[in-house]
Order: C-alpha cells, then sequence, then structure tokens
DNA sequence: GCCAACGTTGGC
DNA sequence: GCCAACGTTGGC
C-alpha cells in the first residue's frame, strides 16, 4: 500500500466535483515523472487531493480503483490514467504554509518540487497531514 | 500579474 | 549530445 499526492486546480476539476461524481480517470498528465508514479500507483493506494493554485491545500483523500491504463483522452500511448474515487473529506484543510512550517515534512516533495503533479508520500507524511486535519 | 523553476523542443 | 529558446506550472 502506498500514499500518493495528486495535485488539481480547483478550476479544472476540483475534490467537490469528484465527490459530485462519485468517481474519475485522472488523465491529462503530460510530464513523464508525473507519469511513472501513475504507473505505479495500485488499486487500494491512498491519495493525498490538494488543491492548487487557488486554496493551495489538501482538502480530501482519494483511493484508487483502478490501476494505470492507456489515456483514454489521447491517442498516444505514452500517457497513462487511473480511476480515483473520494475516499475521505478532511475535516480541516491543511493548507501549504501549515505543510511547509511543519518540521516533519520539509522534506515533502510537494514541498521541493511543487510543480509535479503526481508525487510519492511517505507514509509518515500521510499521518503527519491527516493528524494536522483533525486538529 | 510576476517570475522562478522546471521541462521540452529544435537547431547546430 | 549540447544548449538556447520557449512554454508551463504554481507560489507569491
Amino acid at each position: 500500500m502506498q500514499y500518493w499526492l495528486i495535485k488539481s486546480e480547483p478550476y479544472k476539476y476540483a475534490w467537490e466535483q469528484l465527490k459530485k461524481d462519485g468517481w474519475t480517470y485522472w488523465d491529462g498528465v503530460r510530464n513523464y515523472q508525473a507519469r511513472n508514479f501513475l504507473k505505479q500507483m495500485l488499486t487500494g493506494d491512498l491519495c493525498l487531493y490538494y488543491h492548487s493554485n487557488e486554496g493551495k491545500e489538501v482538502v480530501g483523500i482519494a483511493e484508487v480503483i483502478k490501476p494505470a491504463y492507456q489515456d483514454p483522452t489521447i491517442e498516444d500511448d505514452r500517457w497513462v490514467a487511473v480511476d480515483v474515487k473520494p475516499y475521505k473529506s478532511l475535516k480541516r484543510n491543511v493548507g501549504l504554509k501549515e505543510i511547509k512550517a511543519t518540521p516533519e515534512l520539509e522534506q515533502m516533495v510537494l514541498v521541493n518540487n511543487s510543480r509535479l503533479s503526481v508525487q510519492p508520500v511517505k507514509p509518515q507524511e500521510f499521518d503527519v497531514i491527516l493528524k494536522l486535519s483533525e486538529t
């Protein structure tokens, strides 16, 4: 079981939208590094759902329900998509500022490579963020 | 809106 | 294979 963080700009596809839809395919990744992480996702893996640009906060947790397959939105077999559904909402959103201010999280990819749209999260980091969201 | 960081493209 | 030019992302 692996933990991840996936980013979306709220105006493109917000967490609320995912909850409304029930599930979605996570497509449109056009970056090799991010793609490689997508390919490693397995059913049941949990993803922190992060709103970039607007919000700049973790707003929920999504669960992978189908591992990587050819991205249906492009005719180019280099790119893949996965299916995700909402796992649960956070009691309280955890902002980037807060993440940066938390020593246990300063190694997060989000902090050091903010442009990567799909990234791995260590179990400890996942726990810390969950804890933050409950305070 | 600006700009730094990063990725990609294409000429050589 | 190098690197300059360009485009995009995302924090501020």
